[in-house]
DNA sequence: GTCTATAGCTAGATAGAC
DNA sequence: GTCTATCTAGCTATAGAC
């Protein structure tokens, strides 16, 4: 005959298999999306020196043990986990986008220049990107802002390939849309404002469609 | 006759008396304008939040307890008179130049632009206002960094109607080389090139030699 | 997976000697 | 005016219960 201990034993160990593998101990309380967007929001407007574990904890409903359960490496691999996540924003929002010749040119540009209002909410969020361009952020990110910065550029480059223009003079364009966009930001914040980066998406546009 | 005790009292009184009016307890380890430079440079490339006292106080070889001497109320009035002084800077070097109509508009620009060139270390630095553009910065700040936008855009304003053009375009053209300048400052800090930003200078100059 | 509690440290700021 | 020593509050990060 089996002891009650025992038969105490396996339910609870067929309870702990059951959780482990087929269910969290305890359910989700946000999800990876959602918390993500939450960590971003922070970060975005206090940068990273700015942001404490406690404001990004609060963002997302969570405690800040909890935070370390689902980024074990802290504020580094929060701050790394957001710029992949804007990285991959970039890639899809601009860069395939603007890459895509199934799609004519003043209507990708169109659309591109939406999503970049969209993603900086019209001027009010400051980029991401920009946040972390300190000294001593940079050894950290400064790989991802790269790519981000490298993939900007690579799309609108070959949407003014497609508008006609020579490799070299639509690289020199799209250099000149990120700076615009970036500096139109600052601008707007500091002057309180959203008119300079209004003006430049406006000013983005006109680059391509009359020149 | 009198005592002892009162002479050496005296005699401390006039000592205390001349050291309070007519010299320092210890000599100054560095001078303001120094001192300032070191605080800028720091909160420069690290901003408000990434700069600690230990570092500043590094930075101009004093201990913390010497800083909080010369700026009583700390890191805010550190960063505060940093600002006052790009302030004064821009309002010098930007404002006044450009507005002064005793020189030849082209002879303005070019000195504007090396002043501008030589303030950011050709690209090196970051704008102090933009390190200071954080959210919760420009609560303590924003009024210091609106100002010295604000004598940018008129300073390059005078400049454009010297150089024929009507108010309302010159107004434009100025708030664009901010912008362009902010913008540029960064794409070259995140890309690790000085390019953007000297590219960026000699658009400026050509939007009003060749407009 | 989330929580409370807390360790260990560094931040900004102050007291008081010289 | 500068210094050493120290306070308290907040930080990042961890331990362990549920």
């Amino acid at each position: 005959m089996i002891p009650k201990k025992l038969i105490k034993n396996n339910r609870t160990f067929g309870k702990i298999l059951f959780i482990r593998i087929f269910a969290p101990m305890r359910p989700q309380k946000i999800n990876d999306q959602d918390l993500l967007e939450g960590l971003m929001s922070v970060i975005q407007s206090k940068g990273y020196d700015g942001s404490s574990l406690n404001e990004l904890a609060a963002s997302t409903g969570l405690q800040k043990a909890s935070l370390y359960h689902r980024f074990p490496n802290g504020k580094k691999e929060i701050t790394t986990t957001v710029l992949v996540y804007v990285e991959q924003w970039v890639e899809e929002n601009i860069t395939k986008l603007l890459s895509d010749n199934n799609i004519k040119p003043n209507v990708r540009l169109e659309k591109a220049i939406t999503n970049i209002n969209h993603l900086y909410d019209g001027g009010k969020k400051i980029c991401v990107l920009r946040a972390l361009t300190m000294d001593s952020n940079l050894e950290l990110f400064g790989g991802h802002l790269k790519n981000a910065m490298i993939n900007w550029i690579e799309g609108f480059t070959n949407l003014g390939i497609s508008f006609g223009l020579s490799p070299n003079v639509a690289k020199g364009k799209a250099e000149q849309t990120l700076i615009l966009v970036q500096g139109s930001l600052i601008v707007s914040k500091a002057m309180s404002t959203l008119n300079p980066f209004q003006e430049t998406l406006k000013t983005i546009k006109s680059m391509y469609l009359s020149g």
